[in-house]
DNA sequence: GTTCTAGAAC
DNA sequence: GTTCTAGAAC
């Protein structure tokens, strides 16, 4: 051009893109009609015809140059830093071009799959895993990294045109400088992977961050912990697939919808997986939200490591002994964490039954979880449809279909409570380096508490106390801080509930020393109601109490006639929620606070009791019988009651005023 | 928390 | 056949 004598100029083209994006049938396109002398530095195949390292693929390609070849560079380069290192080596007759070939991922993924003696050996579940963890990645090549040339493709036609365009070049031709072709939108493809993706990205580069400046810095307390989980039941155990597909999204959605900042991810291994395919399909008929609950493909031992994708916490398709072996993902799972799987396993459970789950810490000698991350393995067994294996339900599907249900929702919640468990942990190391850098004040084996998540329908008193005017029906007094009203299905003839207006206040649980004011203040508003109720009726008897564990989130005082007359008391966990140990006394409650800082709560169990007239205790059949019983029982009440004023009546009415 | 209902208990 | 409970759905 400028007259000087350098006829051949050579070019070294990088191409770009992900396995089964069609590079290397792109250089034997150009190579084998080219009048171009081409070299094909191929890192997949350099090392004899087999996969080598970039310094032999770096070597190859500063030969290829010092001839005076033209090489294309045949391995993914997606990151700039990557492309870089080839570059280097470009001397300055040398026009550096990049091809990108950003076909859609699933493209790439097909054509991994199809292709099962590629070069690389990328095949099946694994393919779809590395595509994707490659692209989460990828910086698409621009000019001012050194190129003289840019092509971008898209589709196949893009491909064939610049097949044809290198094809044709003749050894004195150049082509022109600058970006040729469409480039791409970054989340053109899969974006259901990808919207998934993108938290674990951004918490991984929090990860690098901190890493880079901070010797162990390993907590980043907002994470999101993610569950995978294998398919139950629908292979060794042969259930109906699309009814384990419909049990599926309907357990992850119904989760979802109750628990936050937690996501699922059905991996199986093989991209033609048909549950996977039908739970797919499925979930986006549903509207499932992809950025918590995705299909994967690939290794459920191997999901980091080879998928990029951060998972905390796998689920095992295990069998009843919860051995190792048998194949499937039950045997991979066993394999991969190793022995230490096996000795904690036996240290949570000998044997598991269909339709539930159980959650093993996994040791950090694992492999599992050097390598992996996953801290917890949950065990799951579900029914089974095949009749060589045990508990064979003969075709059931009623049962199997419940049974099934059981499991994921076993697994979901053990996942839950890990999840929380270990998030409760993190945020207390994280609070202790606050605050103590020096001293060491680490109580390490902290009670762990696992924070509630309250249905829709548990919200109702929540929303009456933000708001009461909104809700004005059934309330029976307003002040700042307290809310009387009628229980709207009372369990006797006068039942109120006494609100607090507390915010984070929510159960007897959260009450702590800071708010014996309140309730003192709920106890005195209860009693006042309770004397208005006894000037009415003087034959009446009150208790003012909480519920152990409530069904509603807000704290809530009840104040109850002890007849228990009302059409409203339909069931046994009505009935002992109010007469046995769960129904705590206000009084005992307000002590028990004062001197040990919170209240005793018991257990939900005591709800299953046989049922019991709570004056004379005797035992009784069912509800109804109860009932009859009750209306006519006059024995006088248990002496624990009688004391403390924990049961309040006309006669102890006088000590009563003085109180409140 | 309630409602609804299958199926267990009688 | 009827009564009652327990569990799912909301």
């Amino acid at each position: 051009m400028d007259g000087e004598e350098e006829p051949n100029r050579s070019v070294m083209v990088i191409l770009v893109g992900p396995p089964g994006s069609g590079k290397s049938t792109f250089c034997e396109a150009v190579i084998t009609a080219s009048k171009r002398p081409w070299v094909r530095v191929c890192q997949d195949t350099i090392n004899n015809g087999k996969a080598g390292t970039k310094v032999q693929s770096l070597k190859a390609a500063a030969d290829a140059l010092n001839e005076g070849k033209n090489i294309f560079i045949d391995r993914c380069n997606l990151e700039k830093e990557q492309r870089a290192d080839f570059m280097k080596l470009c001397r300055s007759h040398t026009d550096i071009h990049a091809v990108v070939l950003d076909l859609p991922a699933k493209v790439c993924i097909s054509r991994c799959v199809n292709r099962t003696r590629h070069e690389g050996n990328l095949q099946g579940g694994q393919a779809a895993a590395v595509v994707n963890k490659m692209l989460q990645n990828k910086e698409a090549p621009n000019l001012n990294e050194g190129f003289s040339r840019i092509t971008f493709c898209q589709n196949d036609k893009d491909v064939k045109d610049a097949i044809k365009m290198y094809t044709e070049l003749g050894p004195s031709d150049k082509l022109s400088s600058g970006e040729f072709g469409q480039k791409s939108k970054k989340e053109s493809v899969q974006p259901s992977i990808m919207t998934f993706f993108k938290k674990s990205a951004r918490e991984e580069n929090k990860q690098k961050e901190k890493e880079g400046n901070n010797s162990s810095g390993n907590v980043s307390g907002n994470e999101f912990p993610t569950l995978a989980f294998p398919s139950i039941s629908t292979s060794d155990f042969q259930f109906d697939l699309d009814k384990a597909s419909d049990i599926i999204i309907e357990s992850a959605q119904d989760f979802l919808k109750r628990v936050d900042n937690v996501r699922l991810a059905l991996v199986d291994l093989s991209y033609k997986s048909r549950i996977l395919s039908l739970v797919r399909e499925k979930a986006v008929k549903k509207g499932i939200d992809s950025s918590r609950f995705i299909t994967f493909v690939g290794d459920i031992t191997q999901l980091y490591s080879k998928g990029g994708l951060r998972c905390t916490v796998i689920a095992n398709a295990a069998n009843w002994r919860l051995r190792p072996g048998g194949g499937g993902v039950n045997a991979a799972i066993f394999k991969a964490a190793g022995e230490v799987l096996e000795v904690a396993t036996k240290e949570r459970a000998g044997t598991l039954n269909p339709g539930s789950a159980v959650a093993v810490p996994l040791p950090s000698a694992s492999p599992l979880y050097q390598r992996e991350g996953v801290t917890h393995v949950i065990h799951v067994l579900g029914p089974n449809m095949n009749p060589q294996r045990p508990n064979y339900l003969e075709n059931d599907y009623t049962k199997g279909c419940k049974i099934l249900r059981d499991a994921y929702s076993s697994l979901f919640e053990s996942f839950t409570s890990v999840a929380c468990l270990e998030r409760n942990k993190k945020q207390k190391l994280v609070e202790s380096k606050e605050k103590t850098s020096g001293e060491s004040k680490n109580n390490e084996e902290q009670e762990e508490v696992k924070p509630r998540n309250w249905g829709s329908w548990a919200l109702a008193l929540h929303n009456t106390a933000k708001d009461p005017e909104k809700h004005k029906d059934g309330l029976l007094e307003i002040s700042d801080n307290l809310i009387v009203l009628n229980d709207l299905y009372p369990k006797a003839k006068k039942h109120v509930l006494v609100l607090s207006r507390l915010n984070g206040l929510d159960c007897l649980e959260d009450a702590k020393r800071e708010h014996l004011p309140m309730l003192r203040s709920m106890h005195s508003a209860g009693v006042k109601w309770v004397n208005k109720f006894l000037r009415e009726d003087p034959s009446l008897n009150f208790r003012l109490g909480y519920h152990s564990v409530p069904s509603m989130r807000q704290l809530h005082l009840h104040v109850i006639s002890q007849d228990f007359d009302s059409p409203s008391l339909k069931n046994k966990k009505h009935w002992n929620s109010f007469t046995t140990a769960f129904f705590r006394d206000s009084v005992d409650v307000m002590d028990e606070i004062e001197e040990h800082g919170s209240a005793k709560l018991t257990d939900e169990k005591l709800l299953e009791m046989e049922l019991r007239c709570h004056r004379c205790k005797s035992a009784h059949p069912n509800i109804p019988k109860l009932k009859s019983h009750i209306a006519k029982c006059r024995a006088s009440f248990p002496p624990h009651l009688l004391q403390n004023n924990r049961l309040l009546s006309a006669s102890n009415n006088g000590i009563l005023e003085q109180i409140s």
